[in-house]
DNA sequence: ATGTTTCCACCTAGGTGAAAACTT
DNA sequence: AAGTTTTCACCTAGGTGGAAACAT
């Protein structure tokens, strides 16, 4: 119901990094998901404006399934194309920012709330903690939630203090992208190997010839 | 003024791992200091209970100097002697723990506060966040702080937020120690290197000519 | 000499894309 | 054969004790 990335009815949402977002949603964004789960890239980093200073709020993440669809990349034409229809996104718990519960003035002194913990899978069976369960060859967007709660809510206590109606919401149609489990388009291998410290292609494997 | 490791007037803080800092503290506790900032080893943990769930705490921990000597292992003996007068500590901004601030309920949900982060050096000069400067071979003592804050406190605002006479502390003999830039009882070595992953000593050197 | 500090090879820990394996 | 998933060698990042260097 937001969309443009401002403002919610009395809290501002405001996502940070979207130069980063853009360049990567004009390829199509393509974010891997496995077994063991695998962080996003990008990152989704968040700002927030206008929250009471003195009270207690939760911040955390879901994903919102775009359409009920299957894509496939085709080659000749390097796009993704519609290829049936997927499975439906199942209910998740969802991934809830770790420094959760915070009062508003420590979430506004925050220069950027990163995301960057969280893991995105393809493991239906084993629920580990801190990932998310998605579907491969579909398309998600992230959703951010910012709920206040009692002071003296705990960590332990957070999953039964969500409560969606109590809280706002944004979305940003730059964050949509589609899961795989291999990298289809190489300019998107490219893009996240020039960006991401940890993605350095292979060098030359003939070396132990020496 | 607390000592034995049980109640201030009205705030508990209670040191955990007590068998591992007392097993240390039979041999003469060893803490290694270093250019770049070491961890300590054990860590301190503790845990607080007393707390108002609804209002909003910071925990610190600074150094106390034990005395105003140097100290010197003795080889002979293999004992700690003491050799003549050290240097004053010199007043450092206490370590602030990376939670905070956060509400009563928060700290005392959880199992464990952890000051792991923390960093000891002897580099007089870079005052690098989130280490304390201390002189070697001389015996100190980390002390805990718990200090009720206003809940629109960021961590931006700690360090002047910080004010001990609103505070209460604990401290706990058994976590003294001695400084040294290298290990003088190869006992304590012998001891890290089987409690910590990061420890292992050095394999055969001579693989290189193989 | 001897006591003290710095430097560095060896670890742990864990993220990543490409090759290999697995489907259908 | 072609599409999809798993595995794994190669990275980054950073903690650690011992050897080497530095004092005095």
């Amino acid at each position: 119901e937001v969309g443009l990335g401002l403002s919610c009815s009395s809290i501002t949402i405001q996502l940070l990094q979207t130069d980063l977002w853009s360049k990567f949603n004009d390829l199509g964004t393509e974010m891997i998901i496995t077994k063991n789960g695998r962080r996003m890239f990008p990152v989704v980093k968040v700002g927030l404006r206008d929250l009471h200073p003195h009270k207690t709020y939760m911040v955390y993440l879901d994903m919102i399934a775009v359409d009920t669809r299957r894509y496939r990349y085709v080659y000749p034409s390097s796009r993704w194309m519609v290829a049936g229809t997927g499975e439906p996104l199942g209910d998740h718990s969802p991934y809830i920012h770790p420094d959760s519960p915070s009062t508003g003035a420590q979430w506004m002194a925050a220069p950027s709330i990163a995301f960057d913990r969280l893991k995105l899978t393809n493991n239906k069976t084993r629920l580990t903690k801190g990932q998310i369960i998605l579907h491969s060859m579909q398309k998600y967007q992230p959703r951010i939630w910012v709920q206040e709660v009692d002071p003296s809510t705990t960590c332990a206590d957070l999953p039964s203090f969500i409560n969606p109606s109590q809280a706002e919401s944004a979305s940003f149609p730059e964050t949509t992208f589609i899961t795989v489990t291999a990298y289809q388009n190489q300019q998107i291998t490219r893009l996240k190997i020039d960006s991401n410290p940890f993605a350095k292609g292979f060098r030359d494997t003939t070396k132990q010839k020496e």
